[in-house]
DNA sequence: AATACAATAGTCAAAGATGGTCAGTATGCT
DNA sequence: AGCATACTGACCATCTTTGACTATTGTATT
């Protein structure tokens, strides 16, 4: 077997073991599995990624780690996974606040979250001397930021 | 745990219980903790500054000390027009997650918008290619414009 | 008063501890 | 062979911890 499937698998091993989310210290599981740190990295780029339903988290420095989340594939996370897709590298305004819109009608954002996220990608946000094409790409990575962040806590917008 | 975070911790639970000051002997706490005593300026320099919503004061010499304030704001008005002040037309990254940090501890925002917050400034958002300055005027255009909206829903309803 | 000494706290640069990136190399599949 | 995937290592970025040196203040001694 393939190293990075052998990571891949330990990985997902700790991740089904009822917990959603693992954190795990990347000098460590080299040497686990005997190879370079930067092959934790080839791994986590190749199979961790959002796409395939993961979220990750990492700080350097003394006491670091690498923390990754799961996203909940038949819940709400997969809703969000597709408005990810969706917006791709460009919304224009009018698309973003429907897209906003729905996550409050469907309770995957408060009303005060919806709120800021509006505020977030609005007029006077985005109101340095752009082009507008820059502006729909910057919308969009700003926007998907967001969603990504409301997919990896759990299932309570609690009004 | 890290030994910043222990430490910074420690200073926060004496400050929340009641207390809006506590004074502290660095030596003292430097050897509770088993540390270096200029460990203790770090925690203070990294994790209670101003931007923290922190003052700290301190004297040297015999009976020497460091008095730690946390800052009152009067009405969460005020706070965001400080935040105003602060930020301006420009904010690095470090400084405007201090930022919302603050607002979370001071219970302007949720958790959960706190995130959101960060999400729409963080290095993801504004990974497009564009000059640092440039970076900072826009971070500093979606933070403000985020806070207005904090500003605006804070006269209505509590969280 | 002036001086010396002890008791504190501050600064800063170096070392230590992690994780990230990327270009180049190896391996395996068609 | 040619392409895609896997792997490595050198170099980089960031965060933490420490220690040597410095600055300030109170107290004791002259």
């Amino acid at each position: 077997m393939r190293l990075s499937d052998a990571i891949e698998q330990f990985i997902k091993t700790m991740l089904t073991q009822d917990e959603q989310e693992i954190e795990l210290k990347r000098n460590e599981l080299a040497e686990y599995f005997n190879c370079a740190p930067s092959q934790i990295n080839y791994v986590l780029a190749t199979r961790f990624t959002p796409d395939h339903g993961y979220l990750i988290e990492s700080r350097r420095g003394g006491g670091g780690y690498i923390r990754i989340f799961r996203m909940e594939q038949d819940t709400s996370e997969q809703l969000l996974y597709m408005l990810h897709e969706r917006i791709g590298d460009s919304v224009d305004a009018l698309c973003a606040s429907h897209l906003i819109q729905q996550l409050e009608e469907r309770e995957l954002a408060t009303a005060a979250e919806a709120a800021l996220m509006l505020a977030a990608i609005g007029p006077q946000a985005l109101s340095l001397p752009l082009p507008p094409d820059m502006k729909d790409a910057l919308r969009a990575r700003i926007l998907k930021s967001m969603l990504l962040e409301i997919a990896r806590r759990g299932r309570e917008p609690k009004l």
